[in-house]
DNA sequence: ATGCGGACCTGTTAGC
DNA sequence: TGCTAACAGGTCCGCA
């Protein structure tokens, strides 16, 4: 799924087009989702206004006058802005008609994201409240993570991933992130020190603001709002790399299950 | 509170 | 070539 840069860009990418636009109508294909997507934004939607398209996490806000639309991407989910009368794909569930005649295409083969409503504001939601901070402010940062590691026993890179500690960081930058900073991804959080969190901090800041530039990692065919795809696996150091040599010492990279998600590291350059 | 495993779903790929 | 199993970018929930 999309990562972090792939939700910023693509939140990016669909926002210009949409602010300031009027709803025409919110067409419903498969209410399936993770949650059931609510029947009533049918009747909500038309005639108002969207003011804002924000991210939060790996939640793009859609802020309408009555309420904000909570759209989360999953495992496999895009958006994607359509002229109206273009065919709709097999996975496209829901669309969101505008007056500006186009037509905002939601896609999701494996149905895990969701559209939810609250006319609250947002962060209050039950599925935002408690979130960690956003890896880019200066909230995250090498202190605040070493507080938090202390008398954790998970492994690093789980607890890295772990979006009450720090939102945004995925299966891909997780890996890459602890490469790059030279921490082996399965020591415990608590055998962190504050110098290895320095580093690691710096590297979660630097990985995801350069992907972000690059426009997303795109695994497969991840496509950003605007219809560019994002750049492909070639810059990733140990992702996707697993018995191959590790770009810095030739060691073989080494690949394991943690927590059930692929993890790849350097046996030599990671301690 | 923390840690772990299972769950949600379809599509693609690796292996026999 | 065809069938089957394993795996894929996320993250919530329930249980120990």
């Amino acid at each position: 799924m999309p990562e972090l840069p792939e939700v910023e860009t693509t939140c990016r990418g669909i926002a210009p087009h949409l602010v300031g636009q009027r709803i025409e109508r919110l067409v419903i294909n498969n209410a399936s989702l993770r949650w059931p997507v609510p029947e009533t934004l049918k009747k909500l939607l038309p005639d108002q206004t969207i003011r804002s398209v924000t991210r939060r996490a790996k939640y793009l806000l859609i802020a309408i006058d009555s309420g904000t639309l909570i759209v989360h991407l999953g495992m496999s989910g895009s958006l994607r802005l359509a002229p109206p009368d273009e065919a709709r794909l097999k996975h496209d569930h829901v669309e969101l008609y505008l007056d500006n005649s186009l037509c905002l295409r939601y896609c999701d083969p494996r149905r895990f994201g969701s559209w939810l409503w609250t006319t609250d504001d947002p962060e209050q939601h039950s599925l935002l409240i408690n979130l960690g901070p956003e890896p880019l402010g200066k909230q995250f940062s090498a202190k605040y993570l070493f507080t938090k590691l202390q008398n954790r026993k998970q492994a690093i890179k789980t607890l890295i991933m772990d979006s009450h500690l720090v939102v945004g960081v995925g299966n891909i930058y997780a890996n890459e992130a602890l490469f790059m900073a030279g921490i082996h991804p399965q020591r415990s959080g608590s055998s962190v020190t504050l110098e290895e969190c320095t580093l690691l901090v710096s590297q979660i800041k630097k990985i995801l603001t350069h992907a972000i530039r690059r426009g997303g990692t795109t695994l497969r065919n991840f496509v950003g709002g605007d219809g560019k795809p994002g750049y492909f696996a070639q810059e990733l150091m140990v992702y996707g790399r697993g018995g191959e040599a590790c770009q810095r010492c030739q060691a073989t990279l080494q690949e394991i299950r943690l927590g059930q998600r692929t993890t790849v590291f350097c046996p030599i350059c990671q301690h």
